[in-house]
DNA sequence: TCTGGGGTCCTAGGACCC
DNA sequence: TCTGGGGTCCTAGGACCC
């Protein structure tokens, strides 16, 4: 039998924010949203109190929780938290699968002989995470990998949810639809109008169980990964000058180039992102006769897909550059190709050193990005 | 004082090839 | 010589998740 425990960090970003700092301990800490742009990341539970969650314009989390304590996105002190939990996950199985920064999948199947039931382990791992690093995460444990995160959810805050095998349609039934991952706001609207607002209704439907509820899940991994490395800034202030924005997306470039040389990767395919003032928002794409990973080759696609699709006097909030079909560096390479990278390759590779020791000024070539041909 | 930034997955049409 | 259909790649957009 397969037993999959679903282990998410409760109010991660704050939580690792009041480990860190424990004057903040039972205090309304407030990830993100500061200077009124942008939004909360994560909200500690004393701050969800007064109606504060993630994704909440900054100044309305200030409006709803006045004296919430404010503080900027660390993600790399997150990023670090994150890796010592997943090294506590790793100690329970060899299969983990991490589905972002703080929520992951332990795969319990056959740890019984060296661990014991598997809700058992799964009450221990989550103990030994609040006991080793502080913090509080929640489970759900299960035969269906679904059925397990659903229960995460249920079980928030610092909670234990286990779904005994067959009893998956029973835990099932009396949810609302959009306890189901993949069924956001649109879809439960959709589904409310038909009269399907839980679960046991939707079930009735085979066409919708299939799409939605795979409780069966035959094969593991199935799924294609196919991964993208992207990067993107809202403007200050909406730009009209195609010089600034050019300079905003030599940056952009910087960092997606940066990004893939670290992850060894090339791209075949880019992407711009374009958000015009009124919020519509377009992408354009093009794909490459040869991968790359090397900012003025990447500059210089997405600097044309800027030109085409962005008319003189248009005012533009956001630029994104994302980077996918990626292929691990030196694949598929004639002995010439990998000549003629290398000495480009040890070029970028000091620069990228050189940033990381003293940041992305020490290098000066932001201020007139390479014109194309 | 409007609405971040990092992603994945799915769909659908058109080009192109056989 | 005017006509089917399957497969794959490319592009674009949208829904969703954390």
């Amino acid at each position: 039998m397969a037993w999959f425990l679903h282990v998410d960090m409760d109010a991660f970003f704050a939580s690792v924010e009041q480990v860190m700092n424990p004057a903040l301990k039972g205090k309304p800490v407030i990830v993100g949203g500061r200077n009124g742009r942008g939004v909360v990341t994560a909200a500690s539970y004393e701050a969800r109190k007064y109606g504060v969650h993630s994704a909440m314009p900054g100044f309305q989390a200030k409006k709803l929780c006045p004296h919430g304590i404010f503080l900027p996105n660390r993600r790399q002190v997150y990023s670090e938290f994150s890796d010592r939990v997943f090294a506590i996950l790793e100690q329970y199985s060899p299969q983990v699968h991490a589905l972002s920064i703080d929520e992951g999948v332990v795969d319990l199947t056959g740890t019984e002989r060296l661990f014991g039931p598997p809700a058992k382990t799964a009450r221990r791992i989550l103990a030994r995470i609040e006991k080793d690093l502080g913090l509080s995460a929640s489970g759900g444990l299960s035969t269906s990998r679904v059925v397990a995160k659903i229960a995460a959810t249920l079980a928030k805050p610092h909670g234990f949810i286990f779904v005994p095998p067959g009893s998956e349609r029973a835990f099932l039934s009396p949810l609302p639809v959009e306890s189901i991952p993949g069924i956001g706001p649109r879809t439960q609207k959709q589904l409310y109008q038909r009269g399907i607002k839980t679960v046991a209704a939707l079930l009735r439907q085979p066409g919708l169980r299939d799409r939605y509820l795979d409780l069966e899940e035959p094969g593991s991994g199935t799924r294609n990964h196919d991964h993208s490395i992207g990067h993107e800034t809202t403007l200050d202030a909406p730009l009209r000058d195609r010089e600034k924005m050019e300079e905003v997306l030599w940056e952009l470039v910087e960092e997606v180039g940066r990004r893939l040389r670290r992850a060894g990767c090339r791209a075949r395919c880019i992407t711009l992102k374009i958000r015009y003032r009124d919020f519509q928002t377009v992408t354009r794409s093009r794909t490459l006769s040869s991968p790359t990973c090397f900012d003025r080759e990447i500059f210089a696609v997405a600097r044309e897909l800027l030109e085409k699709n962005v008319l003189a006097e248009t005012a533009v909030r956001l630029l994104g550059v994302s980077a996918s079909a990626l292929v691990m560096a030196g694949w598929q390479d004639s002995m010439f190709e990998i000549e003629k990278r290398r000495s480009w390759e040890r070029l970028y590779q000091g620069i990228d050193r050189l940033r990381d020791k003293y940041g992305a000024g020490a290098i000066g070539v932001r201020k007139s990005p390479p014109r194309a041909r």
